[in-house]
DNA sequence: TTAATTATGTATCGATGAGTATAAAATTAA
DNA sequence: TTAATTTTATACTCATCGATACATAATTAA
């Protein structure tokens, strides 16, 4: 991987001495985000990444480490690429409109016809052998980290009188991470975006009153 | 597999010719259980299942055909065992009272000492790669007839007048065993059964009023 | 006792897993 | 042109995968 110098444009890299890489690292680790996300960890195969990154296995060794550098890599990928909408929901200034969107993207990827169904933060590595404990930690670490960022907006929130004084945003951090992971699961087993937005409507109206 | 004559006691089991089994299938099922409950279909080895088991290898093809078939008699004893408490639920006078027995029998669970944590129907095949998709099918069927179940019974609420004319059974169902799948994630990451059981209430609060 | 039958234990099978050695190809710098 | 450097492609390595062959042990029926 081409790491530039700090303050140099992407435009003005240095030729590096040597044969050129033949492929584009962004779009192989896009492409080993999708069989991952279809086949879970354990499920892809070396042999299923490369022939899906177009590129052979010293290229993919070379670029990215091993397989399960890659998988943390194709992680970084999946909360920066499709699951933006949750960072960009906790942005809104109500909370209640903080979880709908939440919910309402969770919806929206469900029927985006460039993405295998379900989440692969969710489906990745929920349950593996021995090998792949220290993967199973990684994606359930990132569950974690998804509910305490939701947290902390529920409880900016309560400060800010956007809550009743009785509720608690950890537990209602956990409730919609609940049912987020719930919409995955359902997700996984082909439900529909509409079918999903009413589980979040749903959902919804379990939310405390003002 | 020893199959009884219809009508025929365990008691009166006719003596079979050749050597007896050293092992109780039923002990061998539940260790087999408690494998792939742990890390899933792929993630669970023939060795890990045979040194759980305590059989060797030949004895388990012998006994429950190949890995596959293993999966789906563990699969069974799932749903009649750590499972049962849903079906029970459903039997529960009052629709509402269905589904805090359904939420309360999963938060339970999770604190069962005896049992790995989260859902083999939910984490045991999610997403697997292709030599494994006929037992991600299978695991998605068991998940979808619980919630046709679930459905039934709110549909029978229904006609008894036990939830709202404007109540859609069919969304409702959907909605808890989304819940329920969230909870399953959740206990995967080792929620407890009191942060599980503030979930369920939460969930809860979402149920039509009468 | 003997034959028939079934289970067990060991030792394997061929296929596939992740990962790498090596040499040719393609580039830059001298 | 040549040397140095990096990537690519092929062909491997060794370990493990699910599944089985085969000989021995333990039982019933004749």
């Amino acid at each position: 991987m081409i790491y530039l110098p700090i303050g140099m444009k992407s435009e003005t890299i240095a030729a590096q001495p040597g044969r050129p890489r033949a492929f584009d690292p962004d779009t192989a680790l896009e492409r080993a985000m999708h069989v991952f996300w279809a086949k879970g960890y354990e499920g892809a195969s070396l042999s299923d990444l490369t022939r899906a990154m177009r590129i052979n296995r010293p290229s993919l060794y070379a670029a990215f480490g091993n397989k399960e550098e890659l998988f943390r890599k194709v992680l970084d990928r999946y909360v920066n690429g499709p699951l933006a909408y949750f960072g960009k929901a906790l942005a809104v200034p109500k909370a209640r409109d903080v979880i709908e969107q939440i919910f309402l993207g969770a919806a929206r990827m469900a029927g985006d016809p460039r993405f295998p169904s379900g989440c692969l933060m969710v489906q990745g590595a929920l349950a593996v052998g021995n090998a792949a404990g220290s993967v199973r930690k990684e994606a359930a670490g990132r569950r974690g980290a998804a509910e305490v960022a939701l947290r902390r907006r529920l409880q900016r929130a309560k400060r800010e009188g956007d809550l009743p004084k009785n509720a608690d945003p950890t537990e209602l951090a956990r409730y919609v991470m609940t049912v987020l992971q719930g919409m995955a699961v359902q997700g996984a087993d082909g439900a529909s975006p509409d079918q999903l937005r009413r589980v979040a409507q749903m959902a919804l109206r379990a939310w405390p009153k003002r």
